[in-house]
DNA sequence: ACAACATTCAAGCGATTAATTGAATGATAG
DNA sequence: CTATCATTCAATTAATCGCTTGAATGTTGT
């Protein structure tokens, strides 16, 4: 270590948010926040080639934001902890208070400026206890299967315009998807409002839900 | 924008990381922490040149990061807000948790395993009330008259030596510096102990301290 | 208007990073 | 032990980033 002690500490923090400047391991790390995923599932949902997947992992566990355990032929990977969920929340809470353009990239996704206030995790839940809400998981089956908030339907994006007409016209809809990254809710949403229905987005998505501590099922059927 | 709203989304959060992903600008973050400052000065207090630190500084406007205003033939930066400082806090804290090559450089500075727990901002002003420790400001004295813990000494780290025979053998003494990037408080608590004196660190720097709504004083004389 | 000054812009270089391909590692099943 | 499979390593190429240099911009003071 031939450089100053303090610029060695600050290159450390720097290597952390690094690990955070890369959309495709923003990707990654959104797609852990469901759940812990081998390395082929996680290429798979980014898109990314297995062999690319794997460094951009291997990046992040430099960094300490993801761990991975071996189970038989396959290397698991999960989120080190709950601070790694915080920090994504944080940097996307510093983006969009900020950055114009985000604000624009969304309002764009929720179809002009008569988009609602999401539903927060608190009301929502008051809501589901008295029955007064209909709520739409829009995530991919598999990941709607290994869990879900109780009562939700499942419907994929593209799929969208076939539940509509078993939605009364005035019922209150609350969607979610992946969490803050994800824009499927915004796009559900707006595609429902197009129809005139009562539809809202749920503030932040199953992870941070069930980061409250609120129920989850899944399908063990 | 013909890529997908999903990527661009990413793509601006990723920028926000990527300005946080240079040791050169998390100087100049640490350095705006203090309060606000002209190119100029942050050149100098950071060892980049004028040009390079100019282009560092709109990058970390471009992620909205620090704002800058026009004084005269000066352009005067400063942190956006708060959340600003809440972001490199909790990458330090991500950084500091779980990467085992952060620990060993602290400890190194610290002078070994026998470095005491820092002392809460709490703490200290309940101690300041009663009169009962004597506060080390560690920092370059134009620093230190922008803004100190009031009643706090000023020195800089080499000159540390020669305050040591003013300090009764039995004090409790408690450093503090620009804050958690910085490592002349680890330092100089080193140094001290290494004299058989009873110094501790206080926990994060001054930026913290004024966050926290308490007393800073200035040489405004 | 002109000169002086602080800052920013623009171009170029060297070093780092991301994605691709193909080979190597490590664990399991027969 | 050997074959198989998921993952990782290694080497290549294209793109990006950080730093330097020298010129351009915009503001103040005369």
């Amino acid at each position: 270590m031939s450089i100053s002690p303090k610029t060695a500490l600050l290159e450390e923090y720097a290597l952390v948010a690094g690990a955070l400047s890369a959309p495709a391991r923003l990707s990654l790390l959104e797609q852990l926040a469901q759940g812990e995923r081998g390395v082929e599932a996680l290429a798979e949902k980014t898109g990314l080639t297995i062999a690319n997947c794997s460094q951009h992992l291997q990046q992040l566990r430099r960094a300490a934001l993801v761990t991975s355990r071996r189970d038989g032929k396959a290397v698991i990977y999960r989120l080190t902890d709950a601070k790694t969920l915080a920090l994504m929340d944080l940097l996307r809470v510093v983006a969009e208070r900020n950055l114009a353009q985000v604000e624009r990239i969304l309002r764009g996704l929720s179809g002009g400026e008569d988009a609602p206030e999401p539903v927060s995790r608190e009301d929502l839940a008051a809501r589901l206890a008295e029955g007064s809400v209909t709520v739409l998981d829009v995530r991919p089956a598999d990941e709607y299967a290994a869990g879900h908030i109780p009562g939700a339907l499942n419907t994929a994006l593209t799929e969208i315009e076939r539940i509509i007409p078993s939605l009364k016209p005035g019922a209150e809809i609350v969607a979610y998807c992946r969490g803050p990254y994800c824009v499927y809710a915004h796009q559900a949403v707006a595609a429902l409002r197009k129809h005139g229905l009562n539809a809202r987005r749920l503030e932040g998505g199953l992870p941070e839900w069930r980061e409250d501590g609120r129920p989850v099922r899944t399908n063990a059927s």
